[in-house]
DNA sequence: GTCTATACACCGATAGAC
DNA sequence: GTCTATCGGTGTATAGAC
């Protein structure tokens, strides 16, 4: 009887592989654009053939696909890291979550895009590599639920706002901070509308 | 000596193509969406073959091009039909501005796309389709500073806002009404934080 | 000037040899 | 698993009919 390998050594190749090819396609994302991306420019970097990329991804948007899910990944990662000093008090936790969300976002642009926009054409999520952005909506709305923020359309009225932000910072003024500098602002501007106490206005 | 026409037929007849050429394209961009939008459908719905086009326009970006101007002179058109009524008092004034803006983008998303985001990889619109835009920004822009809304950056905070709740709605509930019933709300909650009066809150 | 016909370079994707 | 060859589709260029 053949024993059998602790470690399928042929399985850690393959994921070796496409981790390759998802490192290539960031790098070519970035320095041109998410939408130019092209399976010939990803072969070349890695040194194939474009139709060699089939063994390792069913097609381009399956690519995409797991980008998509490593960019979360990546921001649930940041989250993790967030939540270890994250303050008790609600304003400044609540600007400390939205400084890093919207730096997340603006730090990389074709991420930006990939995540929270729809710019590739047949594109639409996996199940699997949207589990992670359902992980970071349900605990960034426990985190305000905990700051105050309980009704669900004051979330999405933040959600929004934030949002927009991003979107006119990267839009109008990439590379600058002429939105950037607004963002504790807004954040206080909520704040005030949903009474929860902290800002200095109120105080006086 | 040979006398000038005072009407010029072949302009006549190669402007009614052109424009006969970007309705085409807008049906097509509408019922399937804007980047699937093709030189070979645009030119077999009005009877010609893909390169009779360039007798029209220079290229496809040019197509979008004479749309993104098309789409800011409606919104003008809007604007001008606004301005007859437009309310004296800050708070209804800066609403109806608002919803006019949000339902225009929301009636039509392809439109939006275009006017508003960057989905069309190589596309920048020319200075002669961008200055619709620019106009509609500076009597936007005026119409606020007439309600108390002064300061650059607290426009800047309030396009942004909107444009967010707008992206909100078209991503998360297209078709519905989620964020669209924020929106008074929010223009509230950005005239409270400019201590513009007229709310309920500051007035009890 | 207007339009057709043809062709080119590029894309994502597939078939099949090795 | 990786290659070559190729397919159908795209935007676009150009030659030439009318």
């Amino acid at each position: 009887m053949l024993g059998t390998p602790t470690r399928d050594r042929q399985a850690e190749r393959r994921e070796a592989t496409r981790a390759e090819i998802l490192d290539a396609a960031w790098a070519i994302a970035q320095e041109k654009a998410l939408t130019d991306l092209t399976l010939r420019d990803v072969a070349e970097a890695i040194g194939m053939q474009a139709p060699s990329l089939y063994s390792y991804f069913p097609s381009k948007n399956a690519i995409y696909d797991a980008m998509f899910g490593q960019a979360w990944s990546q921001y649930l990662a940041v989250l993790d890291e967030l939540e270890a000093t994250l303050p008790k008090a609600a304003r400044p936790g609540m600007k400390a979550i939205a400084r890093t969300f919207f730096d997340f976002a603006v730090a990389v642009p074709a991420r930006h895009q990939l995540m929270n926009e729809r710019v590739i054409p047949g594109f639409v999520p996996s199940p699997e590599s949207y589990a992670p952005a359902v992980e970071v909506f349900e605990r960034t709305r426990s985190h305000m639920a905990r700051y105050g923020v309980t009704k669900p359309e004051h979330f999405d009225l933040c959600i929004a706002m934030i949002g927009g932000l991003i979107n006119a910072q990267l839009a109008n003024d990439p590379g600058g901070d002429r939105w950037a500098r607004l963002l504790d602002q807004a954040v206080d501007m909520f704040a005030d509308h949903l009474g929860i106490p902290g800002s200095r206005r109120r105080t006086r």
